[in-house]
DNA sequence: TAGAATAATTCCCTTTTCGCATTAATCAAG
DNA sequence: CTTGATTAATGCGAAAAGGGAATTATTCTA
């Protein structure tokens, strides 16, 4: 019992005459008569009572084209579900990223997958206690976001743009990027940041920047969310220190000083996987940080 | 896209291993490898990553396993079925009959049914006023059992057997079958009956039993119920006339004395019907009946 | 009664599939 | 590093299946 029989046998059970269906399957009616005939020997059930003038199913016969109809259907909807594995159009992504980017990149590149694959589910992954190779290698995650390149070396990394830390201060200020000579002279201003006492690489930096000018900031509000410290910033409730890209969000009442710190980003993956969403999703991360990076001047 | 190679696609998916899936599927590894890649550039779907030294399933091929394995379960499942429905052990007949057998040879034959085609849906319809030559032709009916043959020509009856009608009296009656003479004994007798007033060929040959005999019967009850009819005679109630065929019911107090009155049972169906279970049935109907009659000596 | 319609059958050719043998690539062991 | 074992792909000829044209046989219609 083979599919192409099934499909003469459909055509034949709607159309009721040999002739035409002979010719809309593009055979003729032998080659047809003797595929029925073969289908009927095999299945051991008589499909059709043929008469010289005509064609009728039999209760059995009914019963075969009733449920072989909705099969063929169902066929070609895998066949085409499958297509989409294959290109990497349909399935989960597991996307780990850390808080600097929620507002940057990340909306950028979920923008971008929505609208190239609006099939793909993704799926953001929190940041836990477990080490992200580990989550990764243990297939908890797809794709890490990262500020550093992973180190075990069954995974592969590439670094997707680096950008400058900026002082970010209200316009009014009495600091700007001509007078500014150093961090020192922020001393006793009040300071809106993340939580300093993080183990993130990008927390790191940050406390990197305070022991280089040999002072303890006064953090006067600690929030993790970037633009929640823009809008403090905006309001002349303190200052603070983020990533360039910040200024993207063009909030008006807010200036940002470039300083001498960066930090990067990294894209990482289990080396050696082929998985198509895998590729593809790859391809947009590359896309969506290039057009990041050309659309800032820095 | 072809079944069998479905099958092959789906016994490498579990091998994984070409050479062992083609023993499997007694052909060669040749062949295997050549149907395979034949299935892959049909679908557009790369389902095997082979090396030298290594089968492995890709993700398109893992969702095409899982939804194909079922698939073919299912076409076989339809397949079994299908052959039930030509061998007219499933699907449902509807069954017409006359109150007459409705305790004596319905349920044997529905006993026979039920034992030999347990798949078999029976349902009984019970007498309306459209005539049953109608109900027959409108498909509302399969097999009706009738007293008397169908006129149609488009219809074919055959007749099952013939009995007499019985005087049913109390074991202590004063006839008995060596004395009687003639029914007109009787006309002062309390009678149990069915009303005489149906329209029913059964009714009819009664109504003649009682005008060639020249009397009304005295009826103290009536109910179509011969059960019921046998258990008021066996208390004394009264005296009745039915088919000789309830002797068989062998209650103790009741006495049956031959009439020279007849009924035939036909049974009829569609003529040209080829339906499987139709064939079926009358095959059981007619085992049936001539057990029924070699059974009972009259 | 002749002719039209139509499914089955026969004969023959083309295409597909298969098996065998070989090739090429990879891995493991010495 | 070399050799041998393993194993999927490939080339080629043979076998099988599928298909086309023509014919046959039957039935219905005019």
């Amino acid at each position: 019992m083979e599919l192409q029989q099934i499909k003469y046998f459909l055509a034949l059970a709607q159309e009721l005459h040999f002739w035409n269906t002979a010719e809309r399957m593009f055979i003729t009616q032998s080659a047809l008569s003797r595929q029925i005939k073969a289908l009927e020997d095999e299945l051991g059930i008589q499909l059709f009572e043929r008469s010289k003038r005509s064609v009728k199913l039999t209760e059995a016969s009914v019963f075969l084209r009733d449920q072989w109809l909705p099969l063929l259907d169902e066929i070609n909807r895998i066949h085409l579900q499958a297509r989409k594995i294959h290109e990497g159009a349909f399935g989960t992504v597991r996307i780990g990223y850390p808080g600097s980017i929620a507002y940057s990149f990340m909306p950028r590149l979920l923008t971008s997958i929505s609208r190239t694959l609006p099939e793909l589910k993704v799926e953001l992954v929190e940041p836990t206690d477990i080490s992200f190779e580990q989550q990764l290698l243990d297939y908890q995650m797809d794709i890490p976001f990262r500020r550093d390149p992973a180190v075990n070396p069954s995974l592969q990394s590439i670094n997707l743009y680096s950008e400058a830390f900026a002082l970010v201060v209200p316009k009014n200020h009495h600091l700007n990027e001509q007078n500014f000579k150093g961090l020192h002279d922020l001393k006793d201003e009040k300071f809106i940041l993340s939580n300093l006492v993080q183990t993130t690489f990008y927390t790191s930096v940050l406390r990197q920047v305070f022991e280089d000018n040999d002072f303890s900031p006064n953090v006067f509000i600690e929030t993790d969310f970037g633009g929640m410290v823009l809008g403090l910033v905006s309001k002349e409730l303190g200052v603070s220190i983020l990533p360039y890209s910040y200024s993207l969000s063009a909030l008006p009442n807010v200036r940002f000083i470039t300083l001498p710190y960066e930090v990067s980003l990294y894209v990482t993956w289990r080396r050696g996987d082929k998985s198509p969403v895998l590729r593809n999703i790859l391809q947009q991360v590359q896309d969506t940080a290039s057009d990041f990076m050309s659309e800032s001047n820095w």
